[in-house]
Formats: C-alpha cells, sequence, structure tokens
DNA sequence: ATACTCCTCCAATCATCTATGGAGTAGTGT
DNA sequence: ACACTACTCCATAGATGATTGGAGGAGTAT
C-alpha cells in the first residue's frame, strides 16, 4: 500500500474517464446521447462520422463505462450510462467556458446572431400563466425520448413548411438540446422573420433534465 | 452559422477540458494542487515526474486554463484556476468511482485494508461535543494552505515520532487529501497499533471545501 | 558582470490516438 | 441455405502526445 505503481494505477483509472472526454467528435456524440438513446449508424450521420469511426468512438465511450448499449434485432442502441454522465458532460463545458475565452468565439461563430432569450423560471411562469407556446424543435425522435411538458414538436427542417399551427398572437418560446444547440437560434430567427414574437430557452433539455425538472414522453 | 466545420470547431474547444484530464500524471497534480499551491519543483517531487515532464504537464493544463501560474522571485507557483476546477476533478474521480468496476480494484490496491470511517456530520457533532481530537496528516505546507478549523497538524512522516502529542484517552480522527489518500488510512493503522482509538475521515480536505465549511489558514 | 536557481523551450524518440477501407460476425427476412 | 442489414474487428497510415536531455531565459545574489 501507498506505493507509486499502485497511486499510478489508481490515477490511470480515472484517466479513463477523462480520455473518454478527450476528443470533440465523443464529445458530440455525448451530447446527442444526452438526448436519448441512438443507434450506431444514427449517431454517424448525426456527427457526421464515418460509420467505423463512430463505432470506434463508441467503444472508446463504452469502455470508460460512460454508455451503455441494448440489442434490437440487428441494430445496437447506445445511451448514457446515467444522469450523472450527461452532468459530467455538462460540467465539462461550464469549466471549458468559464475558463477558455476561445469557447465564447467558436460559440458566436456557430449560433449566429445571438437571440432574445428566456430562462428556465421564466419559461414556468409564462406557461402556468398560459402566456407562451412552448416549441421543441429538435428531431421527432429527440421529442419521443423526452420534452417539455405541453411543448409542442416541429422540428427544424420542417418548420418552414408548418409555420401554421404556430398561434399568431402568442408568444413562443423555442427549445432544442442545450446551451450549445444552434436548432433554436435558427427557429427564433425563421420564425421573427415571419412576424411572430419568438424566444429560445436559455438552455435546453439537457439542462433541464440535471435540474429535475418534469419530462413527457 | 450552423456548419459543420463550426460546431466541430466548438466541441474541440469543450475537448481542450477534456484532453487536459486524459492523463494520469495531470490528475495527480490536480490532486496535489487542490490541496494549495505549489512550485514546479515541488509538484515534481510529489507525483514522482521529472522536471521537464511535470512542466510540460503542467503548460498543458494551463493551455486549457485549469490552472493559473505566479511568480516569486526565480520560483513560479501553480495553482487551480478555481473553485470549479476542483468540483470538475472530484466528479471525474466520482464517475469512474460509480462506473468503473477497476476503480474499487485499485483503490483497495493503493489505499490498503480499510479503516474505520467518520463521516463529515459525524466529525462536526463530536468536535461541537469536544469528544474527538481531529489530526491533518498532510505535510505541513497543506495544512498551512488551509485546513479543518481546529485540526492538528502532524505529517505522517513524523507521527511516529510525535504520539505523545496526542491525548491518550480521547478518539482521534485523522484526515488528509481526500477520498482517495492514503496518509489517513496509514495513520489511523499506525494509531491503531499504538492503542489509540482512532479513525479517518470518510474523504478530506478536497471534499471538505467543495462542501463550503470553514476552512482555517 | 558572473554565477546560481528555477523553470521553460526545443529536438528527438517512442508510444498512443484517429480515421478509413476491408473483412468478419450477429441477427433478420425469404 | 442465401442474401441482407447493422455493426464490430483488424490492419494501416498519419497525426498527436509523452518523456527525456540539453540549451536558453528570467530573476536573484555577490
Amino acid at each position: 500500500m501507498g506505493d507509486t505503481a499502485a497511486k499510478t494505477a489508481l490515477f490511470d483509472q480515472f484517466a479513463r474517464v477523462g480520455k473518454a472526454l478527450a476528443s470533440g467528435k465523443r464529445l458530440e456524440l455525448l451530447d446527442l446521447l444526452a438526448q436519448g438513446e441512438r443507434t450506431v449508424d444514427a449517431l454517424a450521420r448525426a456527427a457526421g462520422l464515418g460509420l467505423t469511426t463512430a463505432s470506434a468512438h463508441l467503444q472508446t465511450l463504452k469502455q470508460a463505462n460512460l454508455v451503455a448499449t441494448r440489442r434490437d434485432g440487428t441494430k445496437i442502441y447506445y445511451r448514457l450510462a446515467g444522469a450523472d454522465i450527461a452532468a459530467l458532460y455538462a460540467m465539462v463545458r461550464a469549466v471549458a467556458s468559464d475558463h477558455i475565452p476561445d469557447v465564447g468565439i467558436a460559440r458566436a461563430a456557430y449560433l449566429g446572431p445571438d437571440t432574445d432569450e428566456v430562462t428556465r423560471d421564466e419559461l414556468l411562469a409564462r406557461v402556468r400563466e398560459g402566456g407562451a407556446t412552448v416549441l421543441d424543435v429538435r428531431p421527432a425522435e429527440e421529442y419521443a425520448a423526452g420534452h417539455i411538458p405541453g411543448a409542442l414538436s416541429i422540428p427544424l427542417d420542417e418548420l418552414q413548411d408548418r409555420l401554421a399551427e404556430l398561434p399568431a398572437d402568442q408568444e413562443i418560446v423555442a427549445y432544442c438540446r442545450g446551451a450549445y444547440c444552434v436548432l433554436a437560434h435558427d427557429a427564433v430567427r425563421l420564425l421573427t422573420t415571419h412576424g411572430h414574437h419568438a424566444r429560445r430557452l436559455t438552455d435546453g433539455m439537457l439542462e433541464w433534465r440535471l435540474s429535475d425538472l418534469p419530462v413527457a414522453t
């Protein structure tokens, strides 16, 4: 006990988690998995990866036990190994955001011009008094895997064609995956150009779940 | 906005934090830094690294802005860039511990036979009623950088020679850096063989600080 | 100035990681 | 049995990271 080799071995075990977080592509995969389970194929396409590359990254995550799998026929569904994995991912992002100035630059470049935002508390208050329509602009399968109670689902790529489904006189609060998801930003810009009063939730489903707020399925 | 290159760039920024956590040696350095600031030389010796290797690892941590530096004469002191870095490090350990079975094995191999433990709440209660001596067995400079109020400082390597300073009839609660620190384990074993009634705090100074409990200096 | 301490930077080597195409495996459908 | 789907495993090349010794820079002491 207390010897250097054993200490190194212990910290190398901790480092398995760090190594799993040490790739932008793997963080993208965790980001997607935080929304719900997915097949390898779906993850590869959503993250812009080759099938074998995605599979290799998922194996890396699996060997660190950050994700678990389930087989259904020929498909294999990956999911996060627990809510604490989502919390860890969120914390990595928060630390990066608070300590690395480049994160703000990269965020602005990805998300585009800032749009008006609404906090979670404000959203809850607005919904309680019936003054706002909550709009989920994520892909349908992510909405199905869990969404804010009472939210309407119109994926961003269908929004242009389904504007009629939205009330013209009520404020719309759009949300998507999380604080760094582009969908709600794009949705608010699209809705605003079509005359709607639209804002976006400051963050998204990731943070909603982590706050232990009710989730509908 | 919304293009793949910008998204990749953003997630690669997040990954800078992950990459910084992707080495057991760097996690050891963070573990030491969580106790207080230190020079490169002191860190290298404490972590069993060559000076240049330690310097290189510290540069990696610095480029991710997880640590900050301060110069005093010819010495350069490294410190954590904030309390959130300690919290992130603790979370990585917690996730590893909860999801990777090998962590338990490596922990047992490093810490040796389990010793009786006391929770933080229990310790606080015992101290309030004056029924226990709290003993800090970390190196003197770590005690100086912050310790549990009322704790007595006897570094582990001096404990054998300073047993007389401890009350023979009162319980002793030893603590050190954190949940994976070997010092308190060794101290309890040493004290027990010398007839003292000794237990150890479940975790240590890292978790004490993260719980926002009072810290004396 | 000169010598000294403490640390960083550089260059070279070796090890590990990433991405990819091709082969192989598990399960489904006919 | 056969073809098919969905995925993993393997081999490989290129990129990135770790470790080391030696040179260099920043600050202090004389």
